[in-house]
DNA sequence: AAACCGGGGTT
DNA sequence: AACCCAGGTTT
C-alpha cells in the first residue's frame, strides 16, 4: 500500500494546518448533532457560501427535531427555495421525523442506525458520526477524493463507486486516534481552500513535500473523472397568467406533480413542446392555449409575448419563451362554478411567500414585477 | 453502472 | 463555456 511515514505526515501536517486555518463557519460553534445534521445535508454539492444563509434561517424556524418534525413540508420547503436538490429536504424531515418518534428525537450515533434514514448516505452518516461524536468513521466527498488522489496518485475513476469505497479504507485508515471530527474537517477544508480543483495553492499546503501527484508534476490531471453527459434541451412556453375582476391583481400558479422532478413545488403552468424549432409567437401562443385547454381544461386568451429565459438543472436544459395571459370569459364563468383544477390556485403577491417555486420561476416572477416599474 | 435530482460560483 | 460543488436514491 502507501508507507507509514507517508500517511503518518500526511495525517499529522494536516491537523496541524487546520488548528490554525479553519474557518469560523456557523455549524462550528457546537456539536449540536441535529445542526450538524442539518449543515452536511444543505453542503450536499452545495457551496459553504451559499449555505451559511440558508442554515441560520433554517436552524432559527426549526431549532430542534421536534420543531422540524412537526412542521408542515410546505413549510420545510419554502426553507428550502433557491437551494436545489429539493429530495433532501424531504427526505431531511422524513428522517427528522423517525428520530423523533423511534430514537426520542436523539439523533442515532450508530453506523447501522443513522445510515438507514432517509437522505443519509455513505458521506453524511460518515460526518455526522465523526464531527457530532468523533467516531473514527471516514466522511468522503468530492474534496476528499480529491486531495486524495492527488496526495497519493490514485488515477482511479473518481466516479466510480469503487473508488468511493476505496478512498473511505484510505480515509479511515488515516484518521490519528481520536481525532476523527477534527481530521475529516481538515481533508475537506484542504480541499475547500488549497487542494483546489484547478490551480491548486500548493505553495501553501501543508503536506506539498510529501504529495506525490506534486513530486509527477501531476496535480492539475488528478483526479481523473469520467465527463458527464450534457444535459438534453427541451423547450418550454410558459404561460404568466393574470385574474381579472375578483382575481385582480392575482397570478394562476400550479402544484407540481408529487413525485420526480422539482415534487410538490409551486411553478407557472406551461407545456413542453416536442419539435426541435421555434415558431412564431402567433403560433406559439396558439399551441400554449390549445395544449393547456386539452390537458387541463382551462382556456388560456394568450395576449402578448412578455420574455425568454433558459435554465440548466443537472440532466436537462429548458429554453423557455414566457406568453402574457388571461383566462377566457367560458373559463371565468367555469371558474365561479369552482372547476378550476384541485391543483391550480389564484395568489396575490403577498401570498407568493408562502409557496415555494423552483428559482427559474422566481427569476421570471421578478422579472415581470420589475418591468411593471 | 447509469440515470435522476438544482442551482450557482469559478476559471 | 466547461467544470465542479461537504451526495443520495432509483433503476
Amino acid at each position: 500500500m502507501y508507507s507509514e511515514e507517508q500517511k503518518q505526515y500526511f495525517s499529522e501536517q494536516l491537523l496541524i494546518w487546520y488548528g490554525r486555518h479553519k474557518r469560523d463557519l456557523p455549524w462550528r460553534q457546537n456539536k449540536n448533532p441535529y445542526y450538524i445534521w442539518i449543515s452536511e445535508v444543505m453542503l450536499q454539492q452545495t457551496r459553504v457560501d451559499t449555505v451559511i444563509p440558508y442554515f441560520h434561517r433554517f436552524i432559527e424556524q426549526f431549532p430542534t427535531v421536534k420543531a422540524l418534525a412537526e412542521a408542515p413540508e410546505e413549510q420545510v420547503l419554502k426553507a428550502w427555495e433557491g437551494l436545489g436538490y429539493y429530495s433532501r429536504a424531504r427526505n431531511l424531515q422524513s428522517a427528522v421525523r423517525e428520530v423523533h418518534e423511534r430514537y426520542g428525537g436523539q439523533v442515532p450515533n450508530e453506523k447501522a442506525e443513522i445510515s438507514s434514514l432517509k437522505g443519509v448516505g455513505p458521506y453524511t452518516s460518515g460526518a455526522i458520526l465523526s464531527i457530532a461524536y468523533n467516531k473514527p468513521e471516514p466522511a468522503v466527498d468530492g474534496n476528499v477524493m480529491r486531495v486524495l488522489s492527488r496526495y497519493f496518485l490514485i488515477e482511479e475513476d473518481i466516479m466510480k463507486p469503487s473508488t468511493r469505497v476505496r478512498m473511505e479504507a484510505l480515509a479511515k485508515d488515516l484518521i490519528p486516534e481520536g481525532t476523527a471530527g477534527d481530521f475529516n474537517q481538515a481533508l475537506m477544508e484542504l480541499g475547500a481552500m488549497v487542494c483546489t480543483p484547478r490551480s491548486p495553492h500548493c505553495l501553501t499546503c501543508p503536506v506539498m513535500v510529501q504529495c506525490a501527484a506534486r513530486e509527477e508534476g501531476m496535480e492539475e490531471a488528478l483526479p481523473i473523472k469520467k465527463k458527464a453527459k450534457p444535459p438534453r434541451p427541451e423547450r418550454r412556453l410558459v404561460a404568466l397568467i393574470k385574474g381579472e375582476g375578483v382575481n385582480d391583481g392575482k397570478w394562476l400558479i400550479r402544484q407540481r406533480p408529487q413525485e420526480g422532478l422539482l415534487a410538490r413545488m409551486w411553478e407557472l403552468p406551461h407545456i413542453e413542446l416536442g419539435h426541435s424549432e421555434w415558431q412564431t409567437d402567433e403560433v406559439n401562443m396558439d399551441v400554449l392555449r390549445e395544449t393547456i385547454s386539452l390537458s387541463e381544461g382551462i382556456r388560456l386568451a394568450p395576449s402578448g409575448w412578455l420574455m425568454d429565459t433558459d435554465h440548466t438543472f443537472s440532466h436537462i436544459y429548458w429554453d423557455m419563451k414566457v406568453y402574457q395571459c388571461s383566462l377566457d370569459q367560458a373559463s371565468l364563468s367555469r371558474e365561479k362554478e369552482g372547476l378550476l383544477p384541485f391543483h391550480y390556485r389564484w395568489i396575490s403577491q403577498e401570498e407568493l411567500v408562502q409557496f415555494a417555486f423552483p428559482n427559474v420561476f422566481v427569476r421570471i416572477m421578478k422579472a415581470w414585477q420589475e418591468a411593471q416599474g
